[in-house]
DNA sequence: TTACAAATGTGATCTACATCACGTAACGCG
DNA sequence: CGCGTTACGTGATGTAGATCACATTTGTAA
């Protein structure tokens, strides 16, 4: 499926837009390809897109004293990434974007975002859904972090998203569990 | 200050309203007076408020095997709160929330809420906002929890929320840290 | 004021996971 | 094709924090 189908698709879900509008929305989205380790945003440098996937596998990552990375997001299709914080408040990243595969994302820079949500309140509409789908997915990440233990976690995000095992490396998934590489070696080798 | 007051100067931060439109957007909240202790939403029933937090503390917590307590939040002074994943989803409420103080809030129906969304952009404009700050604060804090241990997270709450220290008692504050009341026991009396 | 419940302090022990260390397998690139 | 980098497996050891057990202190309602 092409693109803007994927996009007004997604959108439809929330928003109703007639084509028209719909056509005005697309027009701000610029469309780019990636090529595996591609980076979208890199720390310290000025934010001012967001993502929107079109197929491949983004992630999201934050790093400690240059030493040890914890991913927030792995962004795969319908999906939206960005550092968000950097984005919103005009700062300076702290989070890191790249591509983990080949991919395609729609860019959407913060000023277009802001500009059609004032123009169409159904463009508004959307994005506080998004955002509370976000927000809500955010809670429940944590919540599983105070409650489960590696192992749970582990097997919650793979019922989740079984396709990861295989499209993304272990450490890249023990780095969004919060465990180490070793740890995470351990678990289903140990386990099975 | 007055309730209405509070959430006058709260609402104007993100969103421009006449006064007439904000008369018209407060006629929706109900004021509510809570003595400490007092249940807003308990596990299992049915979810159709949000709070606005005027004055007092609440909590917001999940439970797990009717064992373990974590806090997801502690609601003061111009927080909103409520199990918004079953609000938003027309679901049983999994998550709690209790006054931990004598308190102060504003009640907004979930109907009302879109309602008063499609009726005015500001108004949908204001909640976009908010969710995406209570993102920003959730992603914030998952960061937190996978990068510092326990006395660092305990000294950022501190630092964050100082009156917390003497509102609310510690097991609670272990509960949001996702700590034993033990551990942060000893962590403060070991470590001055 | 008494009396019971809730909150807190503190020791002893146990465990999941981090860290270090090293070896092997796979892969991308010249 | 071979070679280096990246991914992955696995043992040994250290440690933060959980859990259990019990004492003490504080709050609260009758």
């Amino acid at each position: 499926m092409e693109a803007k189908e994927i996009l007004k698709q997604h959108v439809s879900k929330t928003a109703m837009l007639t084509d028209e509008q719909f056509e005005h929305f697309f027009s701000h989205f610029k469309p780019k390809s990636l090529k595996k380790g591609q980076v979208l945003i890199s720390e310290g440098e000025k934010v001012d897109h967001e993502y929107f996937v079109i197929s491949g596998c983004l992630k999201a990552f934050f790093i400690n004293d240059q030493i040890k990375m914890y991913i927030l997001q792995f962004a795969m299709t319908t999906w939206w990434t960005s550092d968000y914080g950097a984005l919103y408040n005009q700062s300076k990243a702290t989070i890191g974007v790249d591509s983990i595969t080949d991919a395609e994302v729609l860019c959407l820079s913060n000023q277009d975002r802001e500009k059609l949500c004032s123009q169409l309140h159904q463009v508004e509409h959307f994005f506080r859904w998004r955002t509370n789908k976000g927000y809500l997915a955010s809670q429940k990440r944590l919540l599983s972090f105070m409650n489960n233990d590696t192992k749970a976690r582990y097997e919650e995000l793979l019922a989740l998203y079984p396709q990861l095992y295989n499209l993304v490396p272990k450490h890249l998934i023990a780095s969004y569990l919060g465990v180490s590489r070793e740890t995470l070696s351990r678990l289903y080798n140990t386990h099975r």
